[in-house]
Formats: structure tokens, C-alpha cells, sequence
RNA sequence: GCCCUGGUAGUGUAGCGGCCUAUCAUGAAGCCCUGUCGAGGCUUCGACUCGGGUUCAAAUCCCGACCAGGGCGCCA
């Protein structure tokens, strides 16, 4: 046995015991005679001793010695025996702060050389470069918060599974290399070697491997399953992520909705020891854009956007009658007086700090931001001498605007009022701090279209994925105004979720694709083998996949999810630690009958432009 | 494809035309010290991303490249 206890676990109830552990030197301090080594393993940090006064058996003097030699971040193994520290000298920051171990012999298991960076806590926490961090990832996990971030991953995941465990679900794996279907994201490309010319893409998600699970009638499936996006990366997006991914047949949107809610209330009891507060509130996708700007809405704080369009329609306001003139909207947020404290500069929105929100809205790509301030003698601002008194009136109600309360307006055309009143909630709420001490809050984003027209091209395509289950049969009318039985769970504002019921009829099937544009051959060709699937008694069945990285990060208030991600790739997808992506040997290449990019010669040149 | 921010010893930073032979901390190497614990003391080591330009003078200003991050587009 190489280890009897780790180094997070002896307290003085060990006393006297005689024991090995082993584990890194986080720290050594050497005083001249007795030396102190504080062995660290993943679970916690114990201090050994190396004490010639208590111990001197023949031998230990050159013990001291050797032990003088071992570097930082070696690895040791310590036999002794745990005592109790000098009185007067414990730990009370460290579990184990109460004991030591004795060290009656020590063995280097391994030496290290100097870590390019800290990995033990530091003053002002000096964290290197991330992509320092990301090439010396296995030295990133010694350090705790990355350790603990892992285990509470597993914690999470573990509890997600046995909820779903509880209620019956079947955890299924499907493929990695699939076929590539046309939509959606970029695939990544597999070359086949038996199929030359041929190509895998792996996959962007296993939506119809699961619905065809439901045609095989295997009632409810969950997986953690890889997913694959080659689109450009985010703070919270990376090219592979984990989704819990479910399906469940002879279910309707409420009961999968209700099975999401028990299965994130369990997580939170086995994880927080709380009660999650279920049915999480349902936003329409409606609601969310005109009220909160955005289709993940963050409804812990209000500054909702009020469509103030009509009532200043009278206003002489030249800005906004231009506007006006081009069909525009005038969207307003009020931002209470105790956010403002009144106007003060001290924290709040005075002068200063709206001149600010200008410059702001300006970089949002706004013409700007208009404001007016709630006083005892009404509206003020440099502009109201512009709007009549039954337009400041009509503001007032529609805004309920009390004493020092300030009014920001926002105009332009409808998306983009919208979006930049949704950016300006987000931009307020973390300036003026109002998500300090709040609860999470998860939301279920409902009622959303089934279509969207893209704003460049005007061609119809799917708003969520052409899988999803219009509202009723009855497809003719105003595209945009048929509505899918589609939910998008969304937490503390951000989308971790998006689920849908399914067409299982394939003649819906089949005209939903006709209707985003796909000819018949097309249909035939990519999605054939699906409607036949569906065409052999289909269940009526849905489904939903929540971010797993995102979750987690969500939960841990991470800055990005690489911090919930074991070994994450960079901005530009590439794995620091390994160097992938890489060039293969010309031999590989060549069975893959792929040009050979690594030919002596091959001249770039041939394809510059 | 586009926009923004940043690149100074191993690490984190200060400096932002001449006080720079570049600050401080940490680290590493060496010495001292028998109760520290993110020990302490002393000594030493170690850096301006690259290429142009402006200037009497560039870490500092300008241009370009490269690298990193954030965002837009994109992400069924």
C-alpha cells in the first residue's frame, strides 16, 4: 500500500497513529535544523516534519539532508507517526491544521523541475496567461479551484443521472462518425480510408439517432453526449461541448418540462442541499424580446423595455421623428431612482455616467441613447423643451416614473431597439450590481415561431431546427406566425437548453423541409432513410439537450466554460497541451486519398488568388 | 470576414518620449536560521513579441505583422 490516509484527511483524533502518505511539496521551509514539508495531494495539504530533536536514531541526520535536496512540486512518500503541533502554532485555516506527521523516513517517488507557473495559492492571486495554463493544463488541475470545479462537474452530472435513472430513462450511446447533413453548423470532416473520397462528419448533435431510439420504441433515452460545432468560438461556446441529451416518447411539452424541473431540483438537493423552486416561470418568446430584448431573458432584475413608439410620436424631437419616419421604434427603460440614487455620482447614474451610456450605445452600434430624469418639477433633460406636456405626461404613466427616477430611450428600427435595450438591462444590471446575493433563476422561453426569415437573403429557414412539432397542422398563412411546440430553458439569462416536440407524422415532416427550401432530391437524398424511419409508426415523441459546460460554468459563475473543461481548445480551436490540430505523415494522407498537403512539392502558391 | 482590448525577466506587474544600466512581487540558485506554515534574513540570476518608420533620443509615438483574449457575423 503506497498511501494509509491523503493528505486531506489526519486530524488530532490520528494522534499517535503511525502512517504514509504521499502526495506533492506544495511548500518546504527550512529553519535550520527541524524542516517542515507541506505535502499536497488533490484532497487536501498536510504538514510533515523533519524534527532531529525528537527523533535521533542513527541515520536521521542524513535523512535532513536528502530531504534538503527535494525541489518544490517533487512527489514523496512520508512514513511517521501524527502528533499534535507545538501549542500554540496550529493551522486554524487548514483542516489538518491541528497535526503533523513525524517523519521517521521520507522517498523521493519523483522529482519535478521548476513549474513554469504558481500552482499553490498566492497573495493577490497572480494566475498566469491563459494559454500558459492551457499547455501546461495537467499543472492548471493541481491548482484547487480547477480541481474543484472538475468535482462538481462530476457531482452535477452524477445527480443528473440518477434522477433520470429514477424515472426510467435508458442511457444510449450513439455514433461519432455519422453522416454530414446540409443546415445547421459547419461539420467537422472525417475522412473514410474504405470508402476513398468518401467523408464521416461527427456530430453536431444526436437528434435524429434519438428520435430513431423512439421509433425502435425505446421509450426514454438519455446520453452525455459529445458534441461537435465548427463555428467560431465564444467565451461560452467551444468547437466540442457535452450536452445531456433526452428523448421521451407518448409525452407531451408539459410532462417533459416537468421531468427537466425534477430532474435539476434533484441535482440541487444533492448539490446545494436546497429546494429549487418548481414550475420554473414560462416567458413567451414575444414577451422576452419586447420586454427584455433578447430570447434568453434575465428576469431576476426588471428594467424592462416599454415600447414608448406611439406617445412620442408627437413629440418635435427631430432625432426621433426621423427615426419615426422609417417605421423605427423608441424603446424605454426606467432605471429607479434607488439604482440612480437619485443622481448622485457616487455609485449611481449621475451625469457623468450617462454620458457614458451614450458612448456606449454609440459603440452598439445605436445613433445614441436619449435620457430624461424624474424631478419634482417633472421631466428634465436637455431635450424636453421638444416634447409637449401630454407627451411627458403620457411618459410618466407609461413609465410610472417617480422622483428621481431616469429615463433612457432607445430608437431605431424595432431588432435593433430591441437588442441594444436587452444589451443595455444586461450593461445596467452589472454596473449598478443588481445580480449581487441573487438567486439563480431558470426560465422556460416558450411559443416561439417555427420559421424566421434570414435578414440577408429573406430565405425561410428553421428558427430552432426542422425537427421541431408545429403548434397545429395547419401550415398556411403568415409563416412566421406558426408557432412551434419548441421550449428553450434558459438560466440567469443565458440558453443552456433547447427542446422541442417532434414531428413524428412524415408528411409534416416532409413539408417542413420543402417549406425551408430543400428540393425534393435533396430531401430524398439527405433525409430519406429519416422520413422512412418515421413512416413505420413513429410515437409522437420530444425531447430537449442542456449545455452541460454551460450549466456548469453558469452555476460556479465561471468567466468562460474552459474553466469547467478539462482540457478545452483555445480561441482557435487548437489543444495547447497536445498541439492538435496538426499536419499527419504523407502516408496517412495518402490511404485517405486526400491531396497531399504535405508533399515536398506542393506549392501553396498554386492556390492564392 | 469585421470590431475592440492587450503583448515588459520562468510567472504576475510598474513604467507610456530623455530621469531605464527598466519598478515591485513571486520564482530559481546559493548562504544563514530548531516551530514555521503563502516562514524570515542576506546575496545572485533573469525581460521591453517581431519588422519598418518618426525623432538628436523609442519599452514609450506611428504603420504593419504575429500572438492571446472579448465581441459581431456565424452557431439547424
Amino acid at each position: 500500500m503506497m498511501r494509509t490516509h491523503t493528505c486531506g484527511e489526519l486530524r488530532s483524533g490520528d494522534i499517535g497513529k503511525d502512517v504514509t502518505i504521499a502526495g506533492w511539496i506544495r511548500f518546504s521551509r527550512d529553519h535550520g535544523g527541524v524542516l517542515f514539508f507541506d505535502v499536497a495531494d488533490t484532497y487536501g495539504i498536510t504538514q510533515a516534519v523533519y524534527d532531529p530533536e525528537s527523533i535521533t536514531a542513527d541515520g536521521y541526520a542524513e535523512l535532513g539532508d536528502i530531504l534538503k535536496t527535494f525541489s518544490r512540486e517533487s512527489v514523496i512518500k512520508v512514513i511517521g507517526t501524527v502528533r499534535n503541533r507545538v501549542p500554540g502554532t496550529e493551522d486554524g485555516r487548514n483542516p489538518t491544521g491541528e497535526v503533523e506527521v513525524l517523519i521517521k523516513t521520507a522517498e523521493l517517488l519523483n522529482s519535478s523541475k521548476p513549474l513554469p507557473f504558481e500552482v499553490a495559492e498566492q497573495k493577490g492571486s497572480m494566475l498566469p496567461s491563459e494559454d500558459l495554463r492551457l499547455k501546461y493544463r495537467y499543472l492548471d488541475l493541481r491548482r484547487h479551484v480547477m480541481a474543484e470545479n472538475l468535482r462538481f462537474r462530476h457531482r452535477v452530472v452524477t445527480s443528473l443521472r440518477t434522477a433520470l435513472n429514477s424515472r426510467g430513462f435508458t442511457e444510449i450511446e450513439t455514433p461519432m462518425l455519422v453522416r454530414s447533413t446540409p443546415e445547421g453548423a459547419r461539420d467537422f470532416i472525417v475522412p473514410s480510408r474504405s470508402s476513398p473520397g468518401d467523408f464521416y462528419a461527427l456530430p453536431q448533435s444526436p437528434q435524429m439517432y434519438k428520435q430513431m431510439l423512439m421509433v425502435g420504441g425505446m421509450d426514454r433515452y438519455f446520453q452525455l453526449a459529445r458534441c461537435f460545432r465548427d463555428e467560431d468560438s465564444r467565451s461560452d461556446r467551444q468547437p466540442e461541448f457535452t450536452q445531456i441529451d433526452m428523448e421521451m416518447s407518448f409525452v407531451d411539452v408539459s410532462d417533459i418540462q416537468e421531468t427537466i424541473e425534477f430532474m435539476l431540483s434533484e441535482m440541487w438537493k444533492n448539490v446545494y442541499g436546497e429546494e429549487l423552486k418548481t414550475p420554473f416561470p414560462r416567458v413567451s418568446f414575444y414577451d422576452a424580446m419586447h420586454k427584455y430584448g433578447t430570447d434568453a431573458p434575465d428576469i431576476r432584475y426588471g428594467l424592462e423595455l416599454h415600447d414608448v413608439t406611439e406617445i412620442v410620436r408627437n413629440a418635435n424631437y427631430e432625432i426621433f421623428k426621423r427615426i419615426l419616419s422609417k417605421n423605427g421604434k423608441v424603446e424605454c427603460v426606467n432605471v429607479k431612482a434607488e439604482y440612480t440614487k437619485g443622481g448622485s455620482e457616487e455609485g449611481g447614474v449621475g451625469r457623468n455616467e450617462v454620458d457614458r451610456l451614450i458612448e456606449w450605445a454609440k459603440s452598439q452600434g445605436m445613433g445614441g441613447l436619449t435620457w430624461m430624469r424624474m424631478t419634482p418639477e417633472g421631466l428634465q433633460s436637455n431635450i424636453v423643451k421638444y416634447f409637449p406636456d401630454e407627451v411627458k405626461d403620457a411618459l410618466v404613466a407609461e413609465m410610472d416614473a417617480k422622483e428621481g427616477d431616469l429615463l433612457l430611450y432607445l430608437a431605431g428600427s424595432e431588432i435593433a431597439a430591441l437588442k441594444a435595450g436587452g444589451e443595455l438591462r444586461r450593461k445596467l444590471a452589472a454596473d449598478l450590481g443588481l445580480l449581487e446575493g441573487k438567486p439563480h433563476q431558470f426560465v422556460w422561453l416558450v411559443d416561439c415561431p417555427l420559421f424566421q426569415r434570414d435578414s440577408a437573403t429573406g430565405q425561410i429557414e428553421a428558427f430552432h431546427h426542422m425537427f421541431v412539432c408545429p403548434e397545429n397542422m395547419d401550415l398556411s398563412g403568415e409563416i412566421t406566425d406558426i408557432k412551434g411546440l419548441s421550449y428553450d430553458l434558459v438560466l440567469d439569462g443565458s440558453e443552456i437548453g433547447s427542446g422541442s416536440m417532434r414531428c413524428h407524422d412524415p408528411e409534416v415532416q416532409h413539408k417542413i423541409l420543402e417549406m425551408i427550401g430543400m428540393s425534393e432530391e435533396k430531401i430524398q437524398d439527405e433525409f430519406g432513410f429519416f422520413l422512412e424511419a418515421l413512416s413505420f409508426g413513429a410515437p409522437p415523441h420530444g425531447g430537449i439537450a442542456l449545455g452541460v459546460d454551460r450549466l456548469i460554468s453558469l452555476l460556479l459563475g465561471c468567466e468562460s466554460i474552459r474553466d469547467v473543461i478539462a482540457f478545452p481548445k483555445n480561441k482557435k480551436f487548437q489543444s495547447l497541451v497536445d498541439g492538435a490540430p496538426a499536419s499527419v505523415e504523407e502516408e496517412k494522407l495518402s490511404e485517405l486519398q486526400l491531396l497531399s498537403l504535405a508533399g515536398e512539392d506542393f506549392d501553396d502558391s498554386d492556390f492564392e488568388e
